[in-house]
RNA sequence: GGAGAAAUACCCAAGUGGUGAAGGGGCUCCCCUGCUAAGGGAGUAGGGCUCUAACGGGUCGCGAGGGUUCAAAUCCCUCUUUCUCCGCCA
């Protein structure tokens, strides 16, 4: 959610804003700036009504300690009360409708983002060198068949399609992958969370997928019997972005840091097309997830940590990467400034993201009302929020298998895993 | 799943319809005192919204949301959480 003084300060610059993400805010934001003047008026006008409520009621033991008539006293405060019902009602559909609008509205991207789409994102950096072959390699698909890692068909005749089932060794290399993730993240300091996977609506809101983005997510179809609805997780930052909600931290509790491993479910997944194959996009995956609270002065050295991290764990596989800074347009609607960690998948043309680290900065902590108090001031301020994959697996299994491979077919272990695989250096067909 | 109890500030806690939500602990400051302790005194309810140039005012706020009433911490309804007992279960 935007700051609804910084619209009122200066609606154009908001709209431009706005604009280089691709989102013609100009109407919704006029209509904002009306329900907020609308607003004013009445909650002014029946705060009045309450006080004369409150002080005549305050008289009414006087006057009938006196022995006085209070009858058309009372007369006069049943339409009083009448009046400030109607008004309250119709604060309330004010409110309702300018609620709706401030969630619709995405975040405003960093000043220094390039505007518009994809074709404006800018390679940052590149690490290491692209993989070459001597020999003919095989795709991923081929590969963890052929090693009997992954049962795609009966991936498929389980959840259907856009499911994978991952079996003995390559149960054990995506388990590693996982556990080399989540150990690096501990000795960095951060603390393991293993959240729900189903959620409530609210954590959808203030996430920022809900109300606009809820096609993405899965819902369950019959509530609990308190009719309780949830919401497949579509990936922990959906819960870590409300640990904290509608709470106020220390300001010497940030930064706050915290990671968790949780399976992501998606809606959307790949086509059957060459270059979604295998299991680059599936309805199901796992991921680790990184995310920071923290003082708005804190945000921009914790988003370069986020990034510095995940490139450590692509680094730490043996991956030549790239970091890209996001364009406007590109960046997902709750965040200010993205930058995407990708690989390649030999198979496949051009690079692969496999982490996307991003700073919310204020809007998922006014979304979910999270506060820290601010101890030079006294006074409570919105925290900043950031997330980053710390790394989802379904990108760097395939790469690792079709960079890894050896011209028999077997795969070279990274070293980093070797140690959750009992030392195992190379997956060779069993047999 | 069934029955019951509870939720008030940093902590404990009083408050069963009526003017400012008691009291205690803790904390902060002051007095007293060679220092400390003890003692005495004062302060200690936040947050949202709103009006105001400002000082300051208004409104809402006793777990949350509704309702009854001229007036609700207090009465009624729904929900949440915690505790106790019973049942069931890994």
């Amino acid at each position: 959610m935007l700051d609804i003084r910084r619209i009122k300060e200066n609606p154009e610059e908001i709209i431009d804003l706005l604009g280089r993400k691709g989102k013609d805010a100009r109407e919704a934001i006029q209509r904002i700036l009306e329900l907020d003047g609308q607003r004013r008026v009445l909650v002014s006008e029946t705060d009045n009504l309450k006080a004369k409520q409150n002080a005549v009621s305050k008289q009414i033991p006087a006057m009938k300690k006196a022995g006085q008539d209070t009858a058309p006293v009372f007369a006069e405060m049943n339409a009083l009360k009448e009046t400030i019902k109607e008004n309250d009602g119709k604060i309330s559909a004010i409110e309702a409708e300018y609620k709706d609008l401030m969630l619709g509205l995405p975040n405003l991207p960093d000043g220094d983002l390039l505007p518009g789409g994809k074709e404006n994102n800018e390679p940052l950096r590149y690490f290491g060198e692209p993989h070459v072959f001597d020999f003919e390699p095989k795709n991923h698909v081929d590969l963890c068949t052929g090693l009997d890692l992954i049962d795609y068909e009966r991936g498929v005749k389980l959840g259907g399609n856009g499911f994978w089932i991952y079996k003995g060794m390559g149960a054990r290399l995506e388990w590693a992958l996982l556990n080399y993730f989540i150990d690096t993240h501990i000795q960095d300091g951060y603390e393991f969370i293993l959240p729900p996977h189903m959620l409530e609506y609210q954590c959808g809101v203030t996430a920022g997928q809900f109300p606009k983005f809820a096609d993405e997510v899965y819902k369950i179809a019959n509530p609990t019997a308190e009719g309780r609805v949830h919401y497949m997780l579509p990936t922990a930052e959906a819960a870590l972005a409300s640990y904290f909600r509608d709470e106020v931290l220390k300001e010497s509790d940030l930064p706050q840091k915290m990671f968790a491993y949780t399976p992501c479910f998606r809606r959307e997944a790949g086509s059957y097309r060459a270059d979604e194959r295998g299991m680059v996009r599936g309805h199901q995956f796992n991921k680790v997830e990184m995310f920071q609270f923290t003082t708005p002065e804190g945000s921009d050295a914790a988003f370069e940590e986020l990034v510095t991290k995940a490139e450590n764990l692509v680094k730490g596989l043996g991956f030549h990467f790239r970091t890209v800074k996001l364009a406007a347009g590109d960046c997902s609607a709750s965040m200010a400034r993205t930058y995407d960690i990708e690989i390649q998948i030999p198979s496949m043309n051009g690079y692969k993201e496999v982490s996307s680290v991003s700073n919310a900065r204020d809007y998922q902590a006014r979304r979910g009302n999270i506060r820290f108090k601010r101890e030079a001031t006294g006074k409570l301020e919105f925290v900043h929020s950031l997330n980053g994959s710390g790394l989802a697996t379904s990108r760097i299994l395939p790469a690792l298998v079709e960079q890894n491979q050896l011209p028999d077919g077997s795969v070279k272990v990274p070293e980093v895993l070797q140690k959750y695989l009992g030392g195992l250096e190379v997956l060779k067909k069993e047999k």
